[in-house]
RNA sequence: GCGCCCGUAGCUCAGUUGGAUAGAGCGCAGGAUUCCUAAUCCUGAAGUCGCAGGUUCGAACCCUGCCGGGCGCGCCA
């Protein structure tokens, strides 16, 4: 018997039970077994609400009736050793000596517990990180890029075929303002030069472009320039009665700032001009642009490194932007699209369910951002033969993917249901949202080197005469793993609010906690100069509740992972790790559990081979979610 | 204005298709090492699950309304 048969013969002592008294297989399987409240009742358990109308019978009654079916059809392989109505519930509980042999065993044997859980595995592609090359990363990226290597590693630890992209936004408006500011003010500034980081170099002066814009527009708005577009605009407004201009132009700076770029801005019209120079392939601005985004990409490259995030395709939007036209046209000829008087190719959203109308072609025949998605999408789906689909995207772009997925769906049926926005809260700081522009971030390399840092310090603290090479590998692993255990420990959906100061820890439910708890089962094997060999009379000889609580936190695991892997949620593993280091520390710290004092070999062996399963399972549970392990602390 | 998400302990967050007494970490108060790592363990205080109705044998979870917060509604990406 298999851990995973546990569960599965516990459903089938249910359908037998049920069914024989008259249920219909949908009741029964609404049904959920679960834990039971306390250790008392049971250990697991489901209650017979349901079975009481069609029935015609009280829930406690049914109760009774589907125990001592049950017993009936129990036998010695069960580690069932108690049916127990309570009330309306039926409670079963396990014989703890076998039920831990069951799990140990099946740790023991495993190569990786909990591996390979899924029955029909299919082929997922993941798409994650996607940053612009006119800036470093952040902390916002830092959990996109943690949550999609974790996801990924997730769905390939539980079966699945996948396949981790990452989409470079390495063209447009938004990298010329980086572009066109060093050119006014880089004086030849290079990585080397600066001794900055490439993308810290680019990004300094994307910061110095928002700068000089700014001042380009404090002065428009001082001056009289701005007064037809003032007109125009309070011609717009119904609530301004009895406001002065002095008052409007805080409200009207805010409203008309992007207009003032794209019309007024002599920084605004040099920026588009360069974009278009790009598109045109003018030399000079390609060759600035290969130049600068080179910079960027070896900047990604360390930050992807240190972080642990890797990619078996790299696309560049600069490569795709283009795509998704024929798409388009090929859809218009199909009748699912329309074409306007203006020329424009739109999409009458009302045929899926929305109401809106998209925009597909401009009416200049360009692309927008959801043209190039959708044929990027097809263009995946032929390529590598895939059944998924994974986008790592911020839940400011819920409403991009609803559209994008229609839109898919209607152009080849056979997507319908294989697209999925891995949706992820936005991370605040203790001041509001991050903003790039100004400057107001927190930088992914500097938190991961404060974290680094933080944990250098702790280390020199607990040990003094370590070499520094002994601390910087300890440290480089303890800052890491507490950063990836702090972000993916929050549900994805969930908008984090962090506090730079207080934010990680290093104790409690942290990523270092579990690393330490393997660290010190890694220090009782080396007291023992090993562990001992699995033994019938050592697997059976466990059974204090204690040592149950360990087992059934290891038992849960390969649930937790099949649950992680359905929900696309990495938080469901921290929790579960957790949970087991909870109950192993507990078990460890208790008087009567002390491996030393065993008298029995029996029981010792057990104790030893609980703790070596309990490593195992965490050593691969923390590597599933991108955390090394330690073997000393 | 319309749409989506959120509101649970002082703080940060869990709570799996509605199920038995709502949990964890931090913080706070107290305690534990003749034993393998104290980045540990134990005990305690702390909750009208935003508010008001409704559905149900049963609601933090489902429905309606209200209050409070976030995001989105481009021929931007």
């Amino acid at each position: 018997m298999k851990v995973a048969d546990i569960e599965k013969r516990i459903d089938e002592l249910k359908q037998i039970a049920l069914s024989q008294l008259g249920a219909d297989d949908e009741t029964i399987a609404g049904i959920a077994v679960a834990d039971a409240p306390n250790k008392d009742m049971g250990d697991v358990g489901f209650p017979c609400f349901a079975l009481a109308k069609t029935l015609r019978k009280a829930p406690p009654l049914i109760a009774q009736n589907v125990v001592e079916i049950i017993k009936e059809n129990l036998s010695d392989d069960d580690i069932i050793s108690e049916v127990n109505p309570v009330g309306p519930y039926v409670n079963l509980k396990f014989d703890k000596a076998k039920r831990a042999a069951v799990v140990l065993r099946d740790i023991l044997t495993s190569e990786a517990f909990g591996e390979g859980v899924v029955t029909e595995p299919s082929k997922w592609m993941v798409e994650y990180s996607a940053p612009n090359t006119n800036k470093p990363q952040h902390l916002g990226h830092v959990r996109n890029n943690l949550l999609g290597a974790s996801v990924s590693s997730i769905l390939k630890f539980a079966g699945h075929d996948v396949t981790r992209v990452n989409l470079i936004n390495d063209r447009g408006i938004h990298i010329c303002k980086s572009m066109l500011a060093y050119e006014r003010f880089g004086e030849g500034e290079t990585p080397e030069s600066s001794g900055m980081k490439g993308d810290h170099l680019v990004g300094k002066y994307y910061v110095r472009f928002s700068k000089e814009l700014s001042i380009e527009y404090g002065e428009w708005l001082a001056s009289d320039a701005k007064n037809d577009a003032l007109g125009a605009w309070k011609a717009e407004q119904d609530d301004i009665d009895g406001k002065s201009d002095a008052e409007l132009i805080q409200p009207f700076s805010k409203a008309y700032e992007d207009t003032f770029f794209n019309k007024d801005s002599e920084l605004g019209a040099a920026t588009k001009e360069m974009l278009r120079k790009w598109e045109a392939g003018d030399e000079e601005v390609v060759a600035l642009w290969k130049k600068m985004n080179q910079w960027v990409f070896d900047g990604f490259d360390e930050t992807y490194a240190r972080l642990g995030v890797e990619f078996e395709k790299v696309y560049y939007e600069s490569e795709t932007y283009l795509l998704g036209k024929d798409v388009v046209l090929k859809g218009l000829e199909e009748g699912k699209f329309q074409k306007l008087d203006d020329g424009a190719v739109v999409c009458d959203m009302n045929q899926v369910g929305l109401d809106t109308q998209k925009v597909l072609l401009r009416r200049d025949g360009t692309s927008v951002y959801t043209t190039q998605d959708l044929g990027t999408a097809l263009k995946r789906f032929e390529e590598f033969d895939i059944d998924n689909m994974i986008y790592v995207v911020g839940d400011e772009q819920n409403y991009h993917f609803q559209v994008l997925f229609k839109l898919l769906a209607l152009l080849d049926e056979r997507l319908d249901g294989h697209l999925e926005h891995l949706s992820y809260g936005m991370v605040l700081l203790p001041e509001g949202k991050m903003k790039s522009r100004e400057g107001k971030v927190v930088d992914a390399d500097d938190l991961m080197a404060a974290m680094v840092e933080l944990a250098d310090e702790g280390i020199r603290e607990r040990y003094p005469d370590l070499s520094d090479d002994e601390v910087a590998k300890r440290a480089e692993a303890i800052g890491l793993g507490a950063l990836k255990y702090y972000v993916l420990d929050f549900n994805p959906k969930t908008t984090v609010h962090f506090d730079p100061a207080k934010s990680i820890a290093f104790e409690g439910r942290t990523g270092p906690y579990c690393m330490y708890s393997y660290a010190r089962i890694q220090s009782i094997g080396r007291m023992f100069e090993g562990w001992p060999e699995s033994s019938e009379g050592a697997l059976n000889a466990l059974g204090t509740d204690l040592e149950l609580e360990v087992i059934k936190e290891l038992e849960r695991w390969p649930h937790m992972v099949d649950v992680a892997q359905r929900l696309l949620d990495p938080s469901k593993l921290t929790e579960q790790l957790f949970r087991i280091c909870k109950a192993f520390s507990t078990m460890y710290n208790d008087g009567d559990h002390r491996i030393k004092e065993i008298g029995d070999p029996n029981r010792r062996d057990g104790t030893l081979l609980l703790t070596k399963a309990v490593g195992d399972v965490l050593k691969t549970g923390l590597n599933v979610l991108g955390i090394n392990v330690l073997d000393e602390m």
